[in-house]
Order: C-alpha cells, then structure tokens, then sequence
DNA sequence: AAAAATACAATCAGTCATGTCTGTTTTGTT
DNA sequence: AACAAAACAGACATGACTGATTGTATTTTT
C-alpha cells in the first residue's frame, strides 16, 4: 500500500465526502449505504491484510475483495491511505470495544476463561491485521503517525479499565501491572509465533496453563507471596 | 520484494555463479572477491530490511546501499529471490553461530546472564530483519518454503542444544521446556511489542527480571516446587 | 601476451500500483 | 417530472520495480 507515495502533483483534489454531516434534522439519510460500504471496504481491507500481508494489500486488490470497482472506491475514499488509516481506526475501537464487551461479563473474570478470552482475541484476523500494520507502521512514518498514538491510548485504556474492573488488586499494583503485562507478551507474543512458524502450536496449552498459575501466584491474597 | 513475481517470460537464464567450486587445487582464486561482494549484498540486504522493512526492501535500494549497481547485484544473484534466500539462510546460520558462542561461554551459564544474553540478541538488527522476513512469509508462499523449515530446524537444534548445555535439568523434562519456551516467547514477544509500540520501553526491566526468577522457580533443584 | 572468464555498469521493455479524470447510473429532493 | 447530488465504473498518465540484454574493465588462465 505505501502511505503517501511521492506526490504526483497533478492538479488540486476533486471532492472526498469527509464526514457526511447527516443534512436531514434528526433523520439520518439514505447515506447510511455510504457508511455501509465504507465498512465494506474497511472489512475487505482487514481481510486482505491477512490474507495478502501489508505489501500485497493494493488497492485494486481490496477493490476487487469488496466487490467494487476501484472507481468507486477511490469514491469512497480518495486515497489508498485514507482506507488503511479508516481501517486502524475500526480495529483500534474494535479491539476496545472487544475489552469493554469482555470487562461487562462478570462471570468470565476468573483467570482462566479470561486468559482463554484474550487468547481467542489475539488468534482473531483483527489482530492479525493489526499486527501486521503495526510491523508496516515501524518503518512507514505516515503509518506510524497514526498507529503509534493509538497504542498508547489503548495501553492507557487498558490500564485504566483493568484498574477500574478489578478492585480486589488495588493494594498491590505492581503485581497487577506485572500480571497485565505478562499476560498482553505472553498471548501476543505467542500468537505471533505460531503465526510465522517461531513457535510449535502444540506448546500453546501448557503455555496457558502456565500463565494461569502466573497469574494467580502474584495475587496478593494469594497463599505464597509474589515473586519479584 | 515480492519473491518470484508473474514471470515475464522472455527467454533462458543468462548465467548464475552459483557454487564458485574453487577450481584450483587448494589455493582459493581471486573469486573470494565474489564471496565479499555477496557479504556486502546480504549486509545491505538486512540494514534495509530493518530501516525500510521488507516491503520496501527493493533491488535498486539493496544496491545502493551496498554501493554497487544493480547490475553488478544481478550478477551475483540473478534473482531478487535468490539474494533475500541467501539472507534468509544467513541469518538462520547467524542465529546458530550466536547460540553456539553462548553456548561455549561457561561462565555465563547462570540464569540472568543467559537471559540477558537473549535480551540483547533480539534487538540486534538480525533478529529485526529475521522477523520482516517471518512476518512476511506468513502470506508469501515462497518465502515460507525457504523460511518455515529453517524455523523448525532451528528449534530442533535450539532444543537439542539446551539440552546438552544444561545436563542439570535432566531429570526435569517438562520444566525445562516450560523454562525454553517461556523464554522465547516473552523474550522474542518483548522485543517485537517494543519495536511495534504495542508496550512501553520501561516495563522491560521488571519484566527480564520476573522472567529471572521464573526460571529459577522451575529448577527441579530450587527450594519450592515448580508450577503447573 | 592472447584468450576466456568474471566483476561491474548502464539501459530497455514489461508489469503493476497509484492518483486523477471523465463518464454513467442510481437515489433523493422539490 | 425535473434536477441535483451522490454512488459507481472505466480509462489514462505517471512512476517504480523487475528481469533481461548489452557493453566495459579487470583478472585469471594457458
């Protein structure tokens, strides 16, 4: 895709539906099929994203995925680096709304279904595509521009969320910032690994088991004190 | 690069140099030129995966940076293909000469030096590149023919290796492997998630040391039974 | 020293992706 | 029904990378 190719500076831009600011008084109109492909469009350029890599993920290719002429998209869009920006955006409120979703269920805050949970998430093709931007973003300034910010907001918001969701580990907030962080390497880094064959995928349930008793170790009303 | 791209079909090869076979009797030619310029290429090769990433890891760049012209780089390579294998091959046998090294170190046998060690290696620019190279081949077929295998037998060496270095853990087969994996994986998970913004710099150092006394947790001879 | 081979340079045609432009159809407004 | 605006499709020009070809200089061989 390449962000930001150097300009071909031809003349001035023709028109690009930014925001549609929803005209109507409170009705929204019929611009709603807008958004409709746009998310179309997003979607087939997350499932390029996997299928094809960073590298491969072309416009005609994504045009092709969602069933559009590039015309059209190009409509949409105006730029290649529009569509992948619109994309980090979906994933990133994905991936917080996936959190949120997961934090309203308190029947899953024990440590196994939600280690289980976060293990399904990262096996998910958003992270794949994520991930595969993020690795893009460490050598495209353009990409990084937008990416590197939305990790720390989401760093922050994880925090910040997990802080708020488990009050049984306010006194002991070393623990709880080492077990949060074990956790997001442990399952990211895995997922990582099988997926460019660093890892064998038969290691995978005793890595989680293992991560579990982590975990539990470094609670604080834990039998046995925290290492480190 | 996008390894073997639709042949364009013109004629035959011109002439490859494969295998210089040293034709002289012991005495090696003058052709040791050729196995320099080749080290040149392949160095090249990795400085632009790390500062451009594999996308943008194109013949006219590699060159350059090399200082040679692209001609003179189809010479020794023939292929755009041929010279990211050649640094595929590298730098999996860089990968093995640096363990071994570690390896023959007996003074640094003890847990938090080796960790350290491990530290270090993931964020030399070899360890960057082979990762481009792994992400990259999760999509590109070819590329995973050469990479996948040089995966697996790295592991098997990795593991067969340990073992014969660490005659302590003998008796202890699944805590060593425990203690194997974990390593690599949060070690390896670490340095990436740091290269991409998924995690902060300065959890690094808690998190080595809490890895320190993991694997000193699962010693079949350390006070306190292991985990999991 | 002549001949063969090799290291190197420069150029060319082919393919592909990108951004832009010009049309056509559909939809919504009045 | 008329008109405007949007959604959509196709085509064009530009630039870039790739592999191939040809040409030159430096070695090595005999």
């Amino acid at each position: 895709m390449a962000l930001s190719r150097t300009r071909t500076t031809r003349t001035a831009k023709p028109a690009a539906p930014k925001a549609p600011p929803a005209k109507n008084g409170g009705t929204t109109l019929q611009a709603t099929k807008a958004a409709q492909t746009r998310a179309r469009l997003i979607d087939a350029t997350v499932r390029c994203l996997v299928k094809h890599g960073y590298a491969n993920t072309t416009t005609p290719r994504v045009a092709e995925e969602a069933g559009l002429s590039r015309g059209a998209m190009m409509h949409h869009f105006e730029n290649g680096a529009a569509l992948i920006k619109a994309t980090i955006i979906e994933l990133h409120e994905k991936r917080l709304r996936a959190f949120r979703r997961a934090a309203e269920k308190p029947e899953e805050h024990d440590v196994d279904t939600l280690v289980e949970v976060y293990w399904a998430q990262v096996q998910k093709p958003a992270f794949i595509a994520f991930h595969e931007l993020a690795v893009a973003a460490r050598t495209d300034k353009d990409l990084g521009a937008i990416l590197f910010p939305l990790q720390e907001e989401f760093r922050e918001r994880f925090n910040a969320q997990a802080d708020a969701l488990f009050p049984e580990w306010r006194d002991a907030p070393v623990e709880f910032d080492m077990a949060m962080n074990l956790s997001q390497t442990i399952l990211e880094g895995m997922a990582i690994a099988v997926q460019t064959g660093a890892m064998d995928k038969a290691k995978v349930p005793a890595m989680l088991a293992h991560l579990e008793n982590q975990i539990r170790a470094l609670m604080p009303w834990h039998k046995g004190a925290a290492a480190s």
